[in-house]
DNA sequence: GTCCTTGACGAAATCGATTTCTTGGACTTC
DNA sequence: GAAGTCCAAGAAATCGATTTCGTCAAGGAC
């Protein structure tokens, strides 16, 4: 790897002329030309460590979020990285795995790298956003909330419960459980409130047991379907609050040989790859890719200079056709 | 964020003293617990930029993936992912998108970044380690293999080809077409290599069609699925080699109101979060996670000083109960 | 012709760690 | 007790870019 004084000694000028010419200054265009040959012949590539040490930062974003397996979250980081790539930025992934200490981990990385900014789709609505918010880099948080006065996209979480339950009680379901995700996380806990609201709103009775917290993923979900199924006057429909749990939910439906036309399943989000559904599953589609976009395209904005308070976005999600 | 230097003001002992606390050299226990103390108070965290240029090297490997949406390679990612965290490096995860030039790009950014190395999953078999390779810096080639002389673990595509194309046979099917991946890549060829020797041992005919040539993604198997299906005399059973295209094809086979049951599927690979799968379909599971832990593991050796010849490392793929 | 502005560009400082070199004292060894 | 060994720890060099500061020459104003 060549180096900035390599270039130099062989255009014939000094180190900071080279970097003048990489960096858009003027240099008049002979030495302009000598540089880029010199830089040309010589394969030079600046190195990014001592340009970042020296201008304290970085074109790299931080994107963390909880479970690179969740093509919910793929989706976002796909549109994530669309946008930031289109301004230069690369964006290095984080896997948080829903766990507090990894995503403080990865925020400590985050500052200690100089990274530019963090895109964060927290664990738990206590991230401890000190370090990063403490050097001035700009966060926003994505799918889920913060504490700290920081930019956020999000859904109208409660409008996607309150949509999906009112979906299945107008296919003729009366007695609707809920699969909500773990305690603590404000997107799933809205999600719940718009399925309790629906239920109260139309008088329909929550039996004890009716409300399950499950972790995020499949295993959550399937493990609470059977305990919902096992009940001894088990729902005759669910909802649950993510899409991995509905896959799990869905697979305890046909493990217990119920009749999935005949049991009805919403899901706040999209069962993946799924087009052998049953048509009784209703879907609240989340724009994942487009929260990407907008995440990124707040962040670059900020990176660009601006000041203004923070904002939140709140898309809206659509019962899917 | 505090720096080394005022780390030793407030202990009282030079910057050296205060690196050598951090890096397990020989310090006396007093100016130890001093520089710890002196630590603590200012909330010191060494600037991993500038210990990366004096070091010429970090703590980061890469992992060039060519879709992050595919399940398979964020299972391939997760285990790149445990096995690193495991021994203190973390992992930035990077899309090419089977793109060639956004590989490249990203291996030159790995190398101007310092990483300590490179997982790559290449986009074609023309990947450029160039840039990587002249630093010296190790190089896990995973899934698919390139021509330069770095460490490989993969699949043993053949066979599982084989086991795939076998399992329609000995489920009754004669007319096996077959859906591969884009020409040039080594895994999908090896797979489609199986298909058609299995074809020739057991002298089924092969018309014309029956090969399609497909990009990697769901709408790839789908669009080569309905030609198939397009045909005068349409095959009885198909063979997509990788699991996106399996999705896309079943998409297509249902579509087309042909009875799933009736209609012959093999996978290379596993249909993702289907369980509904009807079951004429053969899946070949591949060790996605595992191949990444490998991958991982070999990586992690490399820069641990092994400086054997580079090894391939061929895992079985076996057939899904 | 003199003074002032402007622009190109080199010298040197800077970012924050690691590492080499050096020094001075404590400890062995004969 | 002199010579040799060892070790803690400070001073200073180093990694490779960016950026400030200063110089010098060309061009413009009067």
């Amino acid at each position: 790897m060549a180096t900035i004084y390599e270039v130099a000694a062989l255009a014939g000028v000094s180190p900071a002329t080279v970097s003048r010419v990489f960096n858009g200054n003027t240099v008049s265009p002979e030495k302009q030309r000598a540089v880029r040959d010199a830089a040309a012949k010589l394969a030079f590539t600046p190195n990014k460590t001592a340009r970042r040490l020296r201008k304290q930062s970085s074109e790299v974003v931080a994107l963390l979020i909880p479970d690179i397996e969740n093509p919910f979250f793929t989706a976002l980081a796909r549109g994530v990285e669309d946008r930031a790539q289109e301004s230069g930025f690369s964006v290095v992934l984080c896997n948080t795995d829903d766990d507090p200490a990894k995503e403080l981990r990865y925020l400590q990385i985050a500052a200690s790298e100089q990274m530019a900014g963090v895109i964060l789709a927290p664990a738990s609505d206590e991230a401890d956003l000190g370090a990063i918010a403490s050097l001035g880099r700009p966060v926003v948080a994505v799918d889920r909330t913060t504490p700290y006065p920081v930019d956020a996209v999000k859904v109208d979480n409660r409008a996607a419960g309150i949509a999906a339950t009112t979906a299945l009680f107008d296919a003729g379901y009366r007695r609707i459980a809920c699969i909500a995700g773990p305690i603590g996380i404000e997107a799933t806990e809205d999600r719940f409130l718009g399925w309790r609201q629906v239920m109260t709103a139309r008088r329909a009775a929550v039996p004890d047991g009716f409300l399950r917290h499950a972790n995020f993923r499949a295993d959550g979900g399937h493990a609470a379907m059977r305990q919902l199924l096992a009940l001894p006057e088990p729902p005759d429909a669910v909802l649950t609050t993510n899409n991995l749990m509905g896959v799990g939910a869905l697979q305890a439906i046909l493990e217990a040989g119920v009749d999935p036309a005949k049991f009805g399943l919403a899901v706040v989000g999209e069962l993946p790859f799924m087009f052998l559904t049953p048509p009784a599953v209703v879907q609240v589609r989340l724009p994942a890719r487009h929260l990407g976009t907008t995440a990124a395209t707040m962040l670059l904005e900020r990176l660009g200079g601006d000041a203004q308070p923070p904002r939140t976005i709140v898309l809206r999600a659509d019962l899917a056709p």
